[in-house]
Order: structure tokens, then sequence, then C-alpha cells
DNA sequence: GATGAATGAGTCTTCATTCAT
DNA sequence: GATGAATGAAGACTCATTCAT
């Protein structure tokens, strides 16, 4: 049944086009920002035209936003993690950080999808609100509560932090931004901002009778 | 002498334009960004026409890079400031994330800045590199220069965040990107965060025998 | 098969239009000369808008190339019908200045091309350069071939406008040049011209014992 | 008495203020043509500003058609130079080409005229109908005259070149327009251009019996 | 479903012209 | 007389969007 196959081969291919065009969408707003990025650049890329582009999506506007939303992995899953985590707070907080290290550092579509939110946040303010809610609530969230435990466990000490846990944490902001202004002309070492971050904080959180 | 007076007018009127559209340009380029920013509203702004900014700037492009220039306040008076603080090496590092907090968070020109080069530094890279010379080199260097002092007087412990000081300082700019995005939806207790901060990397860093 | 003819009327549209837009083009900067004419005034013409010519020619200054090049036939034919000559060359002669005329006077295109070489000629160097190997050389060297070979044959004496064809068959250009300014309101009668300028050459130019 | 003197000077310069205008503007449309060249590089040429053109002239266009009208010095001077003619028919017709060389091919301002009058004749058809009255109507008349009384003579034959000088003379024509174009690049000996075109016409037109 | 020719609103940029000083 | 800041009409060019095939 070659033609079967053949048909069966085209209609995965449709059932994909709204992915393939999505992320093609995504390399090239990264590329140029949402206004510089042409519809007809994102067909090239992916081999159509711009009226196929059309077809799957209204307009510009909403299919940047479906972009963002394609590579929006919620942060829901750091704060499950952040539940499942075992050993001391100490432990526990050194590898909430790495998790987030390795979202807001590593993968570059969170990487890319904070950009957008601050490239763009001015003409897509849904985004931003999303964006907040999905992710910034979650992650403080279970920051506290996992700073809180350490408290309440002894471990740590009521440092004001306790309740304002990006002032811990937020030095991951710093290289994040360094990452996207210099990635390329001066690189980073990661691990080692990491582990004098981790350092500095659980220095300064723990508790010493 | 009224003839006099209008001529002082004048030119003073004309001794005024470029700053005044500089600052014009400034607002609406905030607001838009450098491309969705058109150059007659710049001009509306300012009560004048398109030509107008053509006789003073040749190109949007040469009118957002001297804008861009125009904001800029290198941090070199941090690093003068840093060099005078006097105390504790804890309360230089206090009042030196203090400068930093006046500068990157409550500055709205500082802030801002920060914002086009992340926005528009794909366009404007030479914008990137004159902000890293002037900016995060003499940023670092200072932080560095009173951490290692304060090494070498016995008052902080040997932290790998000596070397790497954005490691401690970079919360800063959690609370800074905070700012730019929720600044009016979700503001945010800077005075709070700016205390919890520096109680968490003092406690880290501060060498106990 | 409506259908069938439908497509066929597009596809054929299709292939026409570069052709319908440099014809278009030709006209309006025959009219206006290159700066005063405005690539909407071409669309009109042939019933589209702007944006059809943008999509088949990147620049203004890229459709006046190609609309030069599609109106210059090369005088290669000239030359090739030159060597074809045959009778005495008193004939030739006669044939090949008639040759000249068909051109340059009567072919509306040749005649504005030469127009265009001469009115935009500073701005588009390259169409001047092209002109002078396509039309300048191969005219000058044709002429020369059938001059040299009347004086070998003993029908020419050796006059100095042998070396220099132009010097005898220049006057050509005269008529081209009040056809060009006075065409309209001071009509020519070009045969009767020809027929004087043959007539003074041949005289001037045959051997007589 | 320095203060007269001064003053004096500085009548003196305002009386010239218009030749040296209409002067500087007859280089810089030269080397622009009309509509690319700007007001401001005219008044740049002299040192003044764009007022000051505005101050004697209306506007750009009568700027244009009194800097033609400064340079148009009528064919008048080769009537009557052609009535004073002496010596035999040939001689006399010799020197009349001569005449024609020296304006057309020699004297940079007839010879950029003319060139104005192709390039900007269709934007100002008065230049081309003066230019008609003053130039061709005068040129052609003198040829007329001397040829037929040559005819009258016995000098010449009746060729029907008498009647259309032109046809005669016209190569010049062709100088002329070598020159505008490849003046530079191409340079033409203009001597045994005149001496080839002289020797083709003058034993094209003598009476043999 | 896909194509790509066509549209037209939108923006930068230029420059003749004006006019207060 | 001269200046030059300001105006605003005009034109090249771009690109999101449409739609007949």
């Amino acid at each position: 049944m070659p033609a079967k196959k053949q048909l069966g081969q085209r209609a995965q291919r449709k059932a994909q086009r709204p992915q393939e065009i999505l992320e093609a969408a995504f390399e090239e707003f990264v590329e140029s920002g949402y206004v510089a990025t042409r519809i007809e650049d994102i067909a090239k890329r992916i081999g159509v035209t711009k009226g196929t582009i059309y077809f799957y999506f209204e307009t510009k506007e909403r299919l940047f936003e479906e972009m963002i939303r394609h590579i929006s992995v919620p942060f829901s899953d750091i704060s499950a993690n952040a539940k499942n985590l075992s050993g001391t707070y100490s432990e526990r907080i050194r590898m909430f950080i790495r998790l987030l290290y390795d979202r807001i550092i590593m993968d570059r579509n969170t990487r890319e999808l904070l950009r957008f939110v601050i490239t763009e946040g001015s003409r897509f303010p849904q985004v931003v609100d999303r964006h907040h809610e999905e992710f910034i609530v979650p992650f403080k969230a279970a920051a506290r509560d996992i700073l809180e435990a350490g408290v309440a466990a002894g471990e740590f000490r009521n440092a004001p932090a306790i309740k304002i846990p990006d002032a811990a944490i937020g030095a991951t902001m710093m290289l994040c931004v360094w990452q996207m202004l210099f990635a390329d002309r001066k690189p980073q070492d990661v691990e080692a901002f990491f582990e004098a971050h981790v350092d500095v904080i659980l220095n300064g959180l723990i508790a010493r009778d």
C-alpha cells in the first residue's frame, strides 16, 4: 500500500505543519524581534510560502502569541520537583537553584522567552501577565516553601530573605542578562558563577547558634 | 529691549532644541521601541514637525544612538565613590550596593538604558559594547576592589564570590527586571528587597573564626 | 474548459508582467526623465499599484537599467548587414547610412535610448559605457570597413574621413538631435535630409582622376 | 575714506550677487541636472545660504531659466561674422564651420546649453523654443546664405544640401554629442575631425565642369 | 491545502520654500 | 540684505494581508 503510506506521510506532514511553523517563527523572532521579522522569512525557513502561514495563523500577532505559548513550559514542574526534593535544606536550596539555572540559563527556550517578555512586553501585555502567573508566582512560592521549611527545621535563620526569596536567588537573573547580552563576546563560566552564588547565600542563610 | 529679548529667546530655543528632541525621543522610544516609534511622534511631542527632527539629526538610527549617549551617565562616578567609602567593609559593601540600587532601580534613565541595551542590542551592537565598557567593567572592578580589601582586612572570608562579585551582588538585576516588567502592575518594596539582599550576602561573606 | 483557460490567462498575465512594466516604464521615463518619474505613475499606466512594480523590480534604479537593456537592440545587426552589402561602394555607403537612419531616426526605441544616454548618463555611467561598446564601436568599425574597401577598390579617394568615418556620416546625428528637440513643433523632411546628406558625402569621397 | 571704500566694495559685491549666483547655479546644474541640484548646494558654492538665493530669484525654476538666459549668447554674432567673411566660398564655408566648432565644441557654455536643451527641454519648453529661434534659425539662414552665394558664383554645384545646409554641416553635432558623452573617457582629436569633415563636404559641394 | 501575485497603508527621508530675527 | 530654523508636500520602499487559481 504505497499510496496509503504516501497519504499517511502527507497527512502526518500536515499535522506537523503548525508546530513546524511555530518553531520557525521562534527562530526568526529570536533573530530579529517581532517587528523586524517578516512572515515570508518564517515561511522560507520551512520551505513554504506566506500563504501557508496565513492558512494556519490568522495574523502575525496571533502567530507570535501562539509561538510564545508553544515554548512556554510553565514552572509548574519546578514547583512539583521542589516538593520532591530531599536531603538537608541547604542541599534542597542548592538543587532548587540548580533547577533554576538549568531552566533560565541553559534552556534556550526559557531564556529567549524571558527575552521576549522584556522586549515585546509593551506590545503584548497578556504575555507579560501570563508569564507572571505561570513563572514568577509558582517560582516564588516554591522558593519560599523550602526556605520556610528550612527555618522551621532550624537549619536556616529567620532572615528577611526568607520572605523575599528573590533577594537570595536573584543573582541568577544577573547571569541570565549577561548571557543575553554578551553570550558570544564575553562568555561566562556558568558553573563557577553557580557555585559562588550558592556558597554566598547558603552561608548567609544558615543558622548558627 | 524687546528685540534683544526676542533674539535671546530664539537663540535659546535653538540651543535647546537638540536636547528637547533627545528627551522626546527617549520618551517615545521607551514607549514603543525603536522600530515602532515614528519620527513624527517625536516631533509632535515637542510641537514641531518631522522636518525639524531631520534638521538636527541625520537619520532615525543616528537619533537613537545620540539619545542613548545622552542618557548614559557612566558608572565612573560609582567607581569614584566606591574608592571614597569608609567604615567597615560590610558597611562599604552595603553602601556600594546602595549606589547600585539608586542607579539601576531608582534612576529611570539608567533603568531604561538597560532595557534598550537588551531590546535593541542586536540592532545596535556598538551600544551594547559601549555599555559593557562603561558600565559593566567598572562596576565589576569596583566591587572586586572592595571585596578583596575586605578579605585582606580579615573581615570577609575568601569566598569564591570574591572573584565573581556579580554572584553576590546580582540579585539587584532580579529586582531591576521585575521593575521593568511589572513596575506598575505588581509594585515591589524596593527597600525591603535591598535589606534582605544585603543581609544575606553580608552574612554569607563575613569571616567567622 | 474554462478553468484551464482561466489558468492559462493567469500564467500568461504573469509571464507578461515584466515586459508590460518595462514598456510602461519606458513611456514614463521618456515623458518625465528618471528623477521626475514616479513609480506609481508607471504602475497606473498598466492598471496596477506600486507594490506590483516592486514585486518584479527591486528598486527604481534597477527598473531603469532593465528598461534600458530591454530597449537596447545592439548595432551588431548593422555590422552584420554591413558585411552583406553588395554593389558599388557608393551604393553600399548609401545603404549603410540608410540603415543608420532607420535605426537612429525612425526607430523610436533607439532614438530615446540615445536620449537616455545623454540625459541620464551621469547617473548611470554603466549605461553610457555599454552604449559605447554595443553601439559606437561596432558602428564605427563597420563604416570604416566599407570606406577602406572602397578606397582599396579605387572607388573612393583616400580622404581623411576614411579614418574618421563619423566626420562623413555624422550629419545623421544632427537630424537625430533635431528630431529629439523639435520633432513635434518643427517637423523635418527626413528623406530629403537623407538624400542631401548622401549626395554631399558621396560626391566628396568619390575618386576622380 | 576707508568707510566709503568699504561701502563701495560691499555695494559692488551686492551688484555682483545675481551674476555670482547664476554662475554657481550653472556649475551645479551642469553637475547634477535640474532636479538633483539643491538650492543649498548653489548657495554653498558662493558661501551664502539658501535664503540669499531666494532674495534674488523667486523659485528654483526661475533661477534655472535665468541661468540659461545668462549663458545664452545668441548666434547672432555668427550670422554677423558670416556676412563679413571674405575669400572663395570654400574658404568662407571653412571659416563658417570653424566658427561653429569654436562655439559648439570648444565653448563650454554653449556646449552645456545644448545639453540643457536636450536634458531639461521637456520641463522647460520655452527654453527649447528660444533656443530654436536664437540659435537654429539664424545658424541655418547664415549657412544657406553662404552656400547659395557660392552657387550663384558658380563655385558650388546646386546640390540638394544647399537648401538643407545641416545635411552638410551636421557632422559637427556628432562630435558634439561624442564630447558630451565620452569627453573624459574617449577623447577625440577635434582638429582632425574638423579637417576630415570640411574636406569631405567641400569636395562634395564644389562644382566641376 | 498551497501558492504567490497584487494591494495599500505606513514610514523614512528629502528639499523647495517661508519668515522671524 | 542675509540667515537658517521650521514647514510640509512628495516620493521611494516595505510588508502584513488577501484571494483567485
